[in-house]
DNA sequence: TAAGATTGAATGCTCAATCTTC
DNA sequence: GAAGATTGAGCATTCAATCTTA
C-alpha cells in the first residue's frame, strides 16, 4: 500500500469518465452472462475460452497463453477449463515441447456449442452495446478502449 | 433466446472496439478488487456501496435504491452488506415510510475504512486507467462510456 | 530456484424460493 | 397479486499451497 501524503483525487471530467465506466464494468459481464447462461448454459468467460480456441491453429493453445488471451489467472482458466471438459467441450493433453505445459483442446461438441450459442450471443453484443452507438462512436471507443487495455495489467 | 434467421456478425471495426472492452470487463475487477483486498480487505464493489452511502444524506439509503447506483442485483447487494454489516461499516433499518423496505447506513468505523482506503483505490484508478490518457481521451471516453452505459439494463 | 499448471478452502455471486407489506 | 427484501444452495473466483519439470 503506497500511500502518497496528498492524494490527487480524481477530477470531475476524470469522474464523468470513471463513474459510467465502472457501471459498464459492473453490468456488461451480468447481461452477457445471464443471455449465455439461459440459452446454453455458460459464462461468458467461458464462451471466450471455446471462441479462442476455436480460432486457434488446431483449436488449440497452451493454458497459459489462453489465459493472457481471455485476461484471467491461470488459476481460474483452469478451473473453468474443468467444467468445460467435463461437459465434453474441451480436452486438456500434455504440451509436447515442455513437459511442465499443457495444451487445451476445442472438441466438435465445443464447436458445436459454440454456433449455437454464438448468434444470441451477437445479438445481445448488439443490443447492449452497438445499437445505441454511431459509426464515430465505435471508432472513438475503440481508440480509447484499446488505450485502456494496453495499460491495463492483472 | 431470440435467434434471427440471419445473424448480423460484429464488423472488423467493432471487434476493434469490442475487444478491448471485454478486456477492461474482465481486468478492471481484478485490478480494483486485488488493490482494495490487500490493502484494506474489501471488495470494489463493497467500496462502491460505501461511497453512495456516505455521499447520501444522513449517510443512509434504500436498499433497492443503492442497487440501483451500483448497479448490482438487489440479492448481491443484500449478501454484501451483510458482510458490510457484520464488520460493523454498516447498519440496516426498516424505513420510515414504507413497512417493506430497508435501509443501509454507513457507520462512523465504515467512514473511517473509507478514508482509509480512498488514497490506495484513486492511486490505483490513475495507473490503471488516467494515467495513460490524454484529457481528450477523458472527453472522448466520458461521451461513449455515458452512452453506453445509459443504454445498458441488467 | 523458477515456470507451468492444478487443487482445495474460503468468499462472492446467481437463481429460485420465500416472507412481509403494499 | 406485486414490490421490497432476504435466504440458502450451487457455481465461479481468489488465494495460498502444492506438484512437476526446466
Amino acid at each position: 500500500m503506497t500511500t502518497p501524503e496528498t492524494t490527487r483525487w480524481l477530477s470531475s471530467e476524470e469522474m464523468e469518465a470513471w463513474l459510467p465506466l465502472i457501471r459498464i464494468v459492473t453490468l456488461l459481464p451480468q447481461v452477457l452472462d445471464r443471455q449465455l447462461r439461459t440459452d446454453v448454459g455458460i459464462t461468458h468467460v467461458q464462451y471466450h475460452i471455446l471462441t479462442r480456441l476455436s480460432a486457434a491453429v488446431d483449436g488449440q493453445l497452451r493454458m497459459s497463453e489462453l489465459a493472457d488471451g481471455v485476461a484471467i489467472s491461470l488459476s481460474r482458466l483452469s478451473h473453468a477449463v474443468s467444467t468445460l471438459e467435463r461437459h465434453g467441450w474441451v480436452t486438456r493433453a500434455a504440451a509436447k515441447d515442455d513437459g511442465r505445459g499443457q495444451t487445451a483442446m476445442i472438441t466438435e461438441e465445443g464447436r458445436q456449442l459454440l454456433q449455437l450459442a454464438a448468434p444470441g450471443h451477437v445479438a445481445k453484443v448488439r443490443s447492449a452495446v452497438f445499437d445505441n452507438l454511431t459509426e464515430a462512436d465505435i471508432t472513438q471507443l475503440a481508440d480509447v478502449a484499446n488505450r485502456i487495455a494496453e495499460n491495463l495489467e492483472p
